[in-house]
DNA sequence: CGCTTGTTAAAACTATCGTTTTAAACGATT
DNA sequence: AATCGTTTAAAACGATAGTTTTAACAAGCG
């Protein structure tokens, strides 16, 4: 019969929102286990926000949108200083992913539940979701495409897009389940061990860049 | 026993259903919805299948089972006809992909959904996958990861993991995201180009197993 | 023919979904 | 201190989910 703490309930339904939609997808979640976990009322995520599917948008925005706009800036910053613009590969994946690869590692554990909702939401073609999605990736595609082309004109755009594909696929992959890396590895790959999963997996993508295969011309810088 | 019409009705159910759980996934598809496309009724599935959950991995199990069984095949006669039982990397991520990417490409449009909701099933952690997943992909993912060390005895444990794991994961992922990956390139990359995509993959898988990268010590065989 | 057996058709059932409604409790302003 | 807009609680709403039930239909066989 008492009311809540004020304000804190948008906040509190937003982090059991999060948790819920990494765990069990957005089909999966329900209204009631959110407010519940959140230990609100149920009426509450239909005042705050108009609905579920706003719910959802909202809990995503929030965590793509500085992850995007940190991303973008760190690439700014990496462009003015490197000679010619032509940022080196090593670092262009770094910018990339440490941003996705730090929330996994986060000693918050709603942060590692982030990191799994963004890997998941973006293989999950929810009919609501392509607008959006498209909007908030596609100025950051955009440019590390344009940035990482620099660095491979002999590719032909097919080849150059299908080694972009695999390189965001192994990246999305790993956030999606990188909750579990440690059963899958029984116990050799830990979630916290980030360090290693990005240097390994920006070494990784830089090879899957590398200029071409027949090594006969010894052609490089 | 069963004798007088043909059995259609649980083909039906089981393409009509494949198709609608690649779309929309388990938890976005409907009943209602697989039995209006296969033209059956309501109670068919619920008569032909226990369930919708038994429903979904009998899906599953037709599509992976032929698969798994090849790539097993192959392997093994890989195996017996190569030097010391070392299968070239490339031979093996062939092996590997193969049936997959192969499924991709398919004119049947039915084996390009098949291909798409593999992808996306291994993602979506359904609480009663677990078990049946563990089952399926457990002896296939067991002999090529031993396969595949032979070749990487240099890496440490937790590196060859990370690897396998990113190479299975832009595997997964380039099968989820096949269907549109037309729109996404703007119509550069043909989901039908499965040659392009499959001899892509296996030259960047063969590169994520490389040796080492430093060179300053010069540490090889 | 009747009776059994395997399948389909249509409707009903129960549970739960997202959402709305109603009223009560708060906080700031006068 | 009373009031007004805001936030909460609790119940209810209509729609739809998976599943079950009941009856009808079509063959096989004594």
């Amino acid at each position: 019969m008492k009311t809540a703490p004020p304000q804190e309930t948008l906040g509190r339904i937003l982090v059991a929102a999060e948790s819920l939609f990494a765990e069990n997808g957005y089909d999966g979640t329900t209204l009631r286990q959110i407010t519940r976990r959140a230990k609100v009322n149920l009426a509450a995520v239909n005042y705050h926000h108009d609905d579920k599917e706003s719910l959802y948008l909202e809990v995503l925005t929030r965590r793509i949108r500085p992850i995007n706009q940190v991303r973008l800036a760190r690439l700014t910053e990496a462009e003015a200083q490197a000679a010619g613009g032509r940022v080196p590969l090593e670092q262009l994946f770094h910018i990339m992913a440490e941003p996705l690869f730090g929330l996994c590692a986060d000693a918050d554990e709603r942060s590692q539940q982030a990191a799994r909702l963004l890997g998941r939401c973006l293989v999950d073609p929810l009919p609501f979701m392509a607008d959006f999605l498209a909007a908030e990736f596609q100025p950051v595609m955009t440019r590390f495409g344009q940035a990482l082309r620099r660095h491979t004109p002999a590719l032909s755009p097919a080849d150059f897009l299908w080694r972009l594909n695999f390189v965001v696929g192994a990246m999305q992959h790993t956030l999606a389940s990188m909750h579990h890396v440690k059963d899958l590895t029984q116990g050799i790959c830990q979630h916290h061990d980030h360090a290693a999963a990005l240097s390994c997996f920006v070494q990784l993508a830089c090879r899957a860049f590398e200029p071409v295969p027949p090594p006969d011309r010894g052609m490089d810088r």
